[in-house]
DNA sequence: CAGGATCCAATTGTGGATCCGG
DNA sequence: CCGGATCCACAATTGGATCCTG
């Protein structure tokens, strides 16, 4: 995303709504025309999470590394769901990285994945079947668990902390969990992390990922629109 | 099936055992050899559904009809399990009828369901992709239904006879109920059975019937064998 | 038909592998 | 690398439709 502008950070979450909703009914290309420096002709645009990192830049989002929100100072993290013509997304949500060996010492309360999850801006698109250029901003909608949802939040991430702190490598299979589920995450393939059983033996694991199930959000995106 | 003897029913639950376990290692082919008429050359063999009628004759099974169970005198049900070579059913093992329209007044202590759940004699047989002459009976079990079992059970047919008694046929789908779902159950294609919502309106349904999950078979035959 | 199963097209879910840019 | 998503082959599940026989 070469010569992209980036604008001041919003300074509040109602600013923040109001800027990710100014958007909606506007194509990704007519946002990337805006905000692509004035000399730069096309600028990479396509590709995969490309659209994430666009709607970053317009809406204002630092250029941020480690473990941090993307609005640090709203403690908001933003999410860019592509729907299908029915309106559901077709794919799970990424959420954050899951370090499997330090899923012993792992609370719910203090989780990074509590803290990306408590406040979620979802901005809705068409997906990839559309072409880049006509890809659509649909809405957006600021989210917060309710009580419901967080108590099942807590409980599936639980039960799969606790089956990785107990080395169940083998049944921490995307099929577990309601609403959030652990898939594979790797960034080339074949890379391998290694963990202890209790009784100290050795596995290798591809690394991981928490994701957020695409009914559960269908489901969120649902009673907000 | 033309001219198969029958067995005299079986007086216990040993002898069915016994009787049920002294088939495996063998042929559905040299079973129904054994059972033939001494004049009848070939007979139907093959077809959807004759491997467990097979079963039954060679058992002693009585011909029975209705709300009855396989072995009347021992309240004993007989399910054939065609086993895949990984050692799991391929499908679900149907249960029994579902009349959507008297859901009201249906209770688990009194249902059929659990009627036939109860006690259940399980035949494993290879399943449909090894050729009828060659397939084998692999062993038998009796189960009846633990605690846990029997509460899953009972949660499930109070969930799905709880939508069906409220008119909410659409919500009543297939993926409803951790080990025993509903499914269609249509002799000929296109039956309609209707029912009334509460406010009066008719539905149009398909049949409907209860199985039991492959997986739940699965887990009850691995903890059996 | 009822009871006993089986078949099967199509949808959905799983388990990774891959791509991009900073 | 890392975070943001996407892609895709394959497996499992669904929602019926079909078949046989007494």
């Amino acid at each position: 995303m070469t010569a992209l502008r980036r604008r001041s950070p919003p300074r509040t979450e109602a600013e923040l709504l109001a800027r990710a909703r100014a958007l909606a009914g506007h194509s990704l290309f007519e946002i990337a025309c805006a905000l692509r420096a004035p000399g730069d002709p096309e600028g990479g645009l396509h590709g995969k999470g490309q659209a994430g990192a666009l709607l970053e830049a317009a809406l204002g989002a630092p250029l941020t590394s480690g473990e941090t929100h993307d609005f640090p100072e709203l403690q908001v993290e933003l999410k860019t769901v592509p729907l299908q013509k029915n309106g559901v997304p077709r794919e799970s949500t990424y959420v954050c990285h899951f370090a499997l060996d330090r899923a012993p010492t792992m609370e719910w309360s203090t989780s990074w994945a509590r803290a990306k999850l408590h406040r979620v801006l979802f901005v809705t698109t068409s997906d990839s079947r559309t072409p880049w250029a006509e890809r659509m901003v649909h809405g957006a909608t600021l989210w917060t668990p309710d009580a419901e949802e967080e108590a099942v939040l807590r409980s599936d991430f639980e039960e799969l902390v606790g089956l990785a702190a107990q080395g169940k490598v083998d049944d921490l299979v995307a099929a577990r969990g309601q609403v959030m589920q652990v898939r594979p995450k790797a960034a080339h393939g074949g890379i391998r992390t290694t963990l202890q059983t209790e009784e100290g033996e050795l596995i290798a694991t591809v690394p991981r990922g928490f994701y957020l199930r695409a009914r559960f959000v269908a489901s969120i995106l649902q009673r907000s629109f």
